[in-house]
RNA sequence: GUGCCCGUAGCUCAGCUGGAUAGAGUGUUUGGCUACGAACCAAAAGGUCGGGGGUUCGAAUCCCUCCGGGCACGCCA
């Protein structure tokens, strides 16, 4: 990476100028030095501020700079100081040099290793399979999805998971609403009870299970059937599970007696007015927990407590969960059990996600709370899965979204999904044309291809496009430069994203990305009857195609080649 | 009351390991298609970074406090 690279060199630069006195010992050497691009591109295309050493240094700013820049040699690059501030400008073979590489490499080039190896457990959506998912579901299944692809991308050996709460009350109650819904289409004069799921998706349900209930209790039969279409739509969304872990085989395999046990020997647990506790407080969490209940039965809490154990006994390194923030009091209990269980609770690490809030007809509607409810399906009819996730992903998830549904539908081509998929249709679209026959409008006889495919392939192999940087015009040139320098920082961008786990920031840079080559084409013509200068220009176009196309599939956005 | 998240342009949000003139999309106004996709580009206008204090050469960023909005504080899952 570039910024790395200039980093590199001014840190040896310093060394240097402390050795021969010209500069005063810091302290602070080991600071972490900061590049950037400076906010006046006059300045340069990239900028390291050294006004960090001033207070140990004891010397202004500006007199630092100056001591460092003697000792560093310049090369492709130029530079000037400007108070505090190095400015490295680079030279024409820089640039040269990254679409080298990314040509080179293809969809590896934004590859880095900083996962090296370790093997994580990603854990999301997770919901009950007693109906079809509402919009925030949407939200971690994207989510989840996409930074499973960023870390798996980036050198993480990543498993996915869903937790199926198949083991509570709520399948009973789920029995029994489909119960209702079988009789009433049966003929049967009976009506739905106050805590029964009201939901119309179990009367399809009861139509299936009349045409064939494959022997199952009415609960199972729903169960299997809302978990099947919750299976399809996560298909359908582009999120993949490695493995849909079911709550209840943890009591089928008395997993969950025997944590109980383990926390027992730890002397973690005892009684206490007709229940069984955990003694939670002994670590962060401010009260102890109920494990089983006085009428016998267990908590969730105690159930979820097995699944972790079971999940760090398969061997990860690391445990993600993404939770809605309505949970985040749930973390320091779960912590405490892991500690409890005689692992290491760092292991785990909590990804909160703010709520979707769902706005209709002008109003909020709390989740789940009313009849008529949106579902995630509805919405990925209206808009396509491809607006959906990226709608789903462009904000941080500490951002709550209010969704409005309306606005979503009404302006679903304002979805920046569909600038960034603009831009990359556009680049395919350079690229066909190059090696399609032509028309000649004055004429109007069919003229050979500029290009052949193999002509570009060949050239593509080891690419120079040092030339075009002559005979251009300004505009050209730094719109050139800029895209290019672009594309370089995705490297980076990526190996952040995934260190704050933050799928998010590949949305912005694709938006950036695609204004990049957007402001390139409308200043520079790529084809025309000069082979060479058409070879150099495609070059730059496919890199753009190459870096667009891995980013979009790492957040499950289909690159499309026509719209 | 306690804990967590948020408060930045009319609206939706970036920026928050402290650094140059606080950015983008959208909306408004204006200019740009006889050549590769105008679903695009460019320009203008738009700001007490919720208020106040503190640390610092320097604060949207760190600390304290207050205000406003959201979420959670179960023998629910």
């Amino acid at each position: 990476m570039l910024k790395n690279y200039f980093i590199e060199i001014t840190k040896n630069a310093i060394l240097k100028a402390i050795e021969n006195k010209e500069l005063n010992e810091c302290e602070k050497l080991e600071v972490e030095l900061v590049c950037d691009a400076p906010k006046n591109k006059d300045f340069g295309d990239f900028a390291i501020n050294v006004s960090a050493l001033a207070r140990s240094a004891k010397m202004a700013p500006p007199m630092i700079a100056n001591a460092i820049v003697k000792h560093i040699e310049e090369a492709d690059f130029s530079i000037n100081v400007v108070a505090g501030f190095i400015n490295f400008k680079l030279e024409n073979a820089f640039l040269n040099n990254v679409i080298k590489d990314i040509l080179n490499k293809k969809d590896d080039y934004l590859k880095t290793n900083v996962g090296k190896g370790e093997k994580v457990n990603i854990e999301y959506v997770s919901a009950n399979p007693t109906g079809p998912f509402h919009i925030g579901h949407g939200r971690w299944a994207a989510l989840g999805s996409a930074l499973a692809n960023i870390m798996n991308y980036c050198g993480y050996e990543v498993f996915q998971e869903f937790y199926i709460n198949d083991a509570g009350n709520q399948i009973n109650k789920l029995g029994k609403s489909l119960e209702v819904r079988v009789k009433q289409l049966q003929g049967e004069d009976i009506e739905l009870e106050e805590d029964m799921y009201p939901g119309e998706y179990l009367i399809d349900c009861a139509k299936r299970y009349l045409e064939d209930n494959k022997g199952l209790s009415y609960a199972d039969f729903a169960k299997q059937d809302m978990l099947r279409l919750q299976k399809e739509l996560l298909e359908n969304f582009g999120t993949h599970f490695d493995l849909f872990f079911s709550e209840l085989s943890l009591y089928e395999n008395n997993e969950v007696e025997k944590s109980m046990e383990t926390l027992q020997k730890a002397g973690k647990i005892y009684e206490k007015d007709g229940a069984v506790w955990f003694k939670s407080s002994d670590y962060e969490d401010d009260q102890d927990r109920v494990l089983v209940k006085t009428d016998g039965k267990n908590t969730y809490l105690t159930a979820d407590i097995a699944y972790h154990k079971n999940k760090l006994d398969r061997g990860f390194d690391r445990l993600i969960n993404i939770w809605g923030a309505d949970h985040h009091g749930y973390i320091p209990r779960m912590k405490a059990a892991i500690d409890a269980l005689g692992y290491d609770s760092s292991k785990l690490e909590v990804l909160l996600g703010q709520l979707v809030n769902l706005i209709q007809d002008g109003e909020q509607q709390r989740m789940g709370k009313r009849k008529k409810m949106v579902t995630l399906d509805d919405l990925i009819q209206e808009v396509g899965v491809d607006a959906t996730r990226f709608w789903m992903l462009m904000r941080s998830s500490d951002t709550t979204i209010d969704f409005d549904v309306d606005l979503a539908k009404s302006q679903s081509d304002k979805n920046p999904v569909f600038y960034v998929q603009y831009a990359h249709a556009r680049a395919c679209s350079i690229m066909r044309k190059a090696i399609e026959k032509r028309i000649d409008i004055d004429n109007k006889t069919e003229l050979e291809p500029i290009l052949t495919q193999s002509e570009i392939d060949e050239f593509i192999k080891n690419p120079d496009i040092s030339s075009i940087f002559e005979n251009l015009s300004d505009e050209s040139l730094s719109a050139i430069k800029a895209l290019i320098l672009k594309l370089e920082e995705g490297k980076g961008l990526l190996a952040n994203a995934v260190k704050y786990r933050a799928p998010y920031m590949l949305c912005k840079y694709l938006t950036e990305l695609a204004n990049s080559f957007h402001h390139f084409y409308n200043y520079t013509r790529v084809l025309s009857d000069d082979k060479q200068d058409c070879l150099k220009k495609l070059a730059i176009v496919n890199s753009f195609r190459i870096i667009m196309r891995t980013m979009m599939n790492l957040i499950g956005v289909n690159p499309v080649e026509k719209m």
